[in-house]
DNA sequence: TCCTCATAATGAATTACATATTTATATGAT
DNA sequence: ATCATATAAATATGTAATTCATTATGAGGA
């Protein structure tokens, strides 16, 4: 858990910056002021600079200093970013805006993996969905389980843009049950609904597998909408 | 456009990563052989690799060394990571996988743009659309003009996370023309498309302008396919 | 087989100087 | 006297070099 002290001190100021502390177009400490408020030497502090702006959180010039980016050049598809806004302020608008995004693209996922999943990744599908089945007996863990199924889609889309949305879907999944409660009904469809999916993309029949993804997302973002 | 010692070493060693020069699951030289490479000082060598770690290219530990870490934890999102990959193998392959990614985000985008747009970002969308048809006559860029108009859809969607695929967008289309010239026919059509789009969006009709976007990118997903 | 120690890489701190930008100051002309 | 311009100073990041710490790895000996 305790990474080395330029990730350390990468976290503490990425959480801080997401969280409004440096307000957005304002400008951060000095490096010098840095050092010294979380005593660290100065080395540990432009590197820990240079993956906050590697991430689009900041930009630094000379004598201007630091200064904190507009939201919309933060990476939110990278994971600790997301994970640092999930954490700092986990509203339920942020969770209707993921689950919008999952909405455009996991029905888009299963429709291409019905067409290209090799033998292999349709395995591999079906061992996520044994998981999803021993989980709900309580076996294993149920969240995990799910995750892992949707991961596996996503895989088996054959798509690099959506195969790189994994880690986006596992953070934020995760970070979310852990903060609202309000997820619930979202991946917990029962395991029949798993099982449909599946053979839909075995059978490779996409708009089969297309249209259930998307009918369990539209419900989970009315869900959402509805109390907000 | 010559940047600091860091960031042009971060983009000669992103560029040769994602060419292959250093084979995935490899390792690269060690910080000491990279300073003499490159003929630059340690300071500048670990905030580059520093960088490159917070896009996901690699990954560093005291003994090991440095490792390229496997695609699937690059940032594709990341402009300069895509940007980098357009660059050096542009091939059709990435360009439907990009197209489908459109595909999926782009008409969700445009709905929610209907039912979501504030009466200023309508202006912009207007705005935008000036633009198409002043290129149209020349008096403009083209590209510009169309990317402007994608961009300020997505904008107008009000989710963060399609919001922050403006860049992505504006990268890979700009990148994909220079590279290959296929995309020619997928932000060609001509400006009575746009005009309906727009008014869609200003009337709120989100089906519509949904069913728009979705036609002409279906279109563009069926260009490419049937030349791979 | 296991333990120990050498070694080779990154991690971290410190120091020094370079460079770029802003701000303040001083100079000059009107 | 006032304003404009040029110059100098101050301040932040940029870059380099040096030193020591830490951590895996692997070789060699008990």
């Amino acid at each position: 858990m305790s990474k080395n002290l330029t990730q350390q001190l990468t976290h503490k100021l990425g959480e801080a910056i997401v969280k409004g502390d440096y307000p957005i177009g304002t400008r951060m400490p000095s490096e010098a002021v840095l050092c010294e408020q979380f005593e660290v030497s100065r080395s540990a502090t432009r590197e820990a600079v240079k993956m906050l702006s590697a991430k689009g959180l900041i930009s630094s010039r000379p004598k201007q200093g630091i200064t904190v980016n507009p939201e919309t050049l933060w990476n939110l598809y990278d994971s600790d970013v997301l994970v640092w806004i999930l954490k700092s302020k986990p509203s339920l608008q942020l969770l209707k805006e993921f689950t919008e995004v999952r909405f455009a693209i996991e029905p888009m996922a299963a429709k291409l993996a019905a067409e290209n999943a090799t033998p292999e990744q349709i395995k591999d599908i079906e061992q996520a969905l044994y998981r999803i089945s021993e989980a709900e007996e309580g076996l294993e863990d149920q969240l995990d389980a799910h995750i892992n199924f949707l991961n596996m889609i996503l895989v088996a889309s054959g798509n690099r843009f959506f195969i790189q949305l994994t880690q986006f879907v596992d953070a934020a999944l995760r970070v979310s049950i852990r903060y609202t409660n309000q997820v619930k009904g979202i991946s917990n469809t029962d395991v029949t609904f798993h099982v449909k999916v599946f053979n839909a993309i075995k059978d490779g029949d996409a708009n089969t597998a297309q249209s259930l993804i998307y009918e369990v997302l539209s419900d989970a973002v009315v869900l959402i909408e509805s109390r907000l």
